[in-house]
DNA sequence: ACTTTCAGATACACTCCTGTATCTGAGCGC
DNA sequence: GCGCTCAGATACAGGAGTGTATCTGAAAGT
């Protein structure tokens, strides 16, 4: 099967992408060059620079396709879930394809958060992907609750933010001290924000 | 005032030190050279190679200052407090004070995770670093569950372990959307959990 | 089928980094 | 004070990465 030219062109596009995202997790995005990255895709240095003006333009393409995926994957989630039960056994399934290249997708996350941190101009990117994990998590949440008579979270974006950021600091802290978390952990602490959560909300319906 | 020969030999190989771990933080690791570490410290290359047998000796010794500094100034709170409240006051003013530079804190703590992410040798020499943090906390909500009348956590392993993840994902969600954390949102969402957790422990008990 | 076009390959000139080997001069013992 | 020692400086050889400028060959258009 021949390829059409602009056909090519993508096809390639998105090789060298797919290529640096496996290159950036390995080694970092300072410790990957440009030649490296074009060979592992099968092509050499001049491709590369034909299809992208450099590394940031790269990072940036990147951090765009990422966002938009999870964008999708989390929306079609929803979408399809039809219980509460189902959204957050399928908001876990996603959690665990990540965990089974765990370490590979932990690096790469981290990478990007440094060049994020190094690079404010395109924080928006990858804060606008924190946003879409929170909603989804928000959906579910909200469905919990309301499958527990505790009526819908009074603050849903504030309880969302800490579930999220509690599930990323976990990953971490899994990574240093694999002992002290497995799979249950997470959704045990989840569940225990919850209960509070719940608790509050009613107190304050008080 | 001169210094003796082993004076001096301490005082470079700190100096260096101080200075990679500014320059790791701005740039990266891999984006740092050995010249820009000496150069900064005051040196030249030939000092550096005299003092360590290259990058990677360097980043153990900053991980090994890094973990017994932690170990000193949490084993001096825990000591030093004389209530729970006082204790939690201190732990918050330590993270306060990494708050201060808090995005070259944050970018020098990736750094070193990527490190040991890739180097998996010296990743106990980082949790160690996590586990110091977790003992502290675990003292301070122990203090706290107790005043409360809770009684002391039925795991406290556990749920410091839990409160520590929650803090450090938060550093994140905190750089990516600044505007959905602040300095309370940690310390509300780690009381939420201590009144979850207290209220399972007695029902434990029942 | 001849030409145009453009994706990708090749070649080059340049900068930066590394590690070692050698040099120098200030502290220290005698 | 004299010479030894060692911290740190200098010099060098080599490797790797970058970006551009130029080349080539296979689709696409007529």
């Amino acid at each position: 099967m021949r390829l059409s030219r602009e056909q090519s062109r993508e096809e390639t596009r998105r090789k060298l992408l797919a290529s640096a995202s496996e290159l950036f997790a390995e080694r970092g995005v300072n410790g990957t060059s440009i030649e490296q990255i074009a060979e592992r895709a099968g092509y050499t240095r001049g491709a590369f620079y034909g299809n992208f003006d450099g590394k940031h333009e790269l990072v940036v393409a990147l951090l765009t396709r990422r966002t938009e995926r999870a964008r999708e994957e989390l929306a079609e989630m929803c979408g399809r879930a039809t219980s509460s039960e189902h959204l957050t056994s399928l908001l876990h399934a996603w959690h665990r394809d990540h965990a089974e290249h765990q370490e590979s997708w932990l690096a790469l996350r981290l990478e990007l958060l440094l060049y994020a941190l190094r690079n404010p101009e395109i924080r928006p990117l990858l804060a606008q992907r924190e946003l879409f994990a929170r909603d989804a998590i928000t959906e579910g949440v909200r469905r919990e609750l309301v499958r527990r008579d505790a009526g819908p979270p009074a603050d849903p974006k504030l309880l969302s933010m800490i579930v999220h950021a509690l599930e990323d600091g976990l990953l971490v802290q899994r990574l240093l001290t694999p002992d002290d978390v497995d799979d249950r952990t997470a959704t045990d602490a989840v569940t225990l924000l919850l209960d509070s959560w719940a608790a509050l909300d009613t107190r304050k319906k008080d």
